[in-house]
DNA sequence: CAATAAAGTTAGACTTATCTAACAATTTAT
DNA sequence: ATAAATTGTTAGATAAGTCTAACTTTATTG
């Protein structure tokens, strides 16, 4: 029943999740610092989303999520956390960087491909004592651009 | 100096590079239905990108980029490329769904993910004779969500 | 070659999301 | 407790991107 949201009413919702960290309610003054948009802009999707049912919030008041909201919220940081976990542990990509780019795909992804890539990255933390050789070879790779031979000897062997 | 193009113009620029595939050109009818656009969006995307030196255009005519649109249209298109094969060889996503999200993300991709990606199917592709070993325990695990004992008895023999 | 069909454009409406300016409520501090 | 500062809202403007309806140009074809 739930209306598909658009990348920004997602921001919204996700930026409640992280600013009452769970539990607490909100300001709107706060949720226009973190998304850095002017408090009228938060006005004006609080109202629409509460209009949806996906937050509660009286006049001059905290905003809080419904758990309707809150599941949307966490639908969209999961997708957030997936890309994050990625971009950091196996692309070797910096925090911010990271960060950024979760911060916009997360709104593309797909429900497969969010699965798929918690997976990937469940797969490589997997094995005992964290992450397997070939990720190292791989971040080697990343800055030398070339295999060492003992790499593709084990591979040749392998098939 | 080239103005960030935003989503729906790189799409619109990445589909005369599709349709012409490199040197024809381009019918608005074609961008059109490729699109799933109406002509009328079409004309005035192409009227604000002409207006920016991206594309040839005149009155009822064809439809051409310029080098500099040309430029921008294979940015674009390699953003798409890296995206849709890191999917469908890495995370094994069907080319469907992959080439849906490649569509998608290839606006909010920032440049260096863009190359880590690109890399990283390089690597993966690099091994002689195709994908190495752990890809196809991967694609296992994601069909059983359980590692063989094999792959990690290996793994610890490694550390 | 004239009639019709197809392709393209223009004009104008609508939606979403943002902003600024002006006003109202609430909180803080003197 | 009242003045000042902060917080929040309302109203209205703007920009991007889409659409429909009406019109124009180009192409097709009998």
């Amino acid at each position: 029943m739930e209306a598909k949201q658009s990348a920004s009413m997602e921001d919204y919702l996700e930026s409640i999740l992280m600013l009452g960290e769970g539990k607490e309610a909100v300001r709107v003054s706060q949720m226009s610092k973190a998304l850095r948009v002017k408090m009228p802009s938060v006005s004006s999707a609080l109202a629409k989303l509460s209009q949806e049912g996906l937050v509660e919030h009286k006049r001059y008041g905290r905003v809080q999520l419904t758990p309707e909201g809150e599941r949307v919220a966490e639908d969209v940081f999961h997708r957030h956390e997936a890309l994050r976990h990625f971009l950091t542990e196996i692309l070797n990509i910096d925090p911010e960087t990271a960060a950024g780019d979760a911060c916009k795909m997360e709104h593309t992804i797909s429900p497969v491909t969010q699965q798929k890539l918690a997976k990937f990255v469940e797969f490589v933390n997997q094995p005992p004592e964290g992450p397997p050789k070939w990720l190292k070879i791989f971040h080697h790779y990343l800055r030398r651009a070339k295999l060492p031979e003992e790499y593709i000897a084990r591979c040749l062997k392998e098939d």
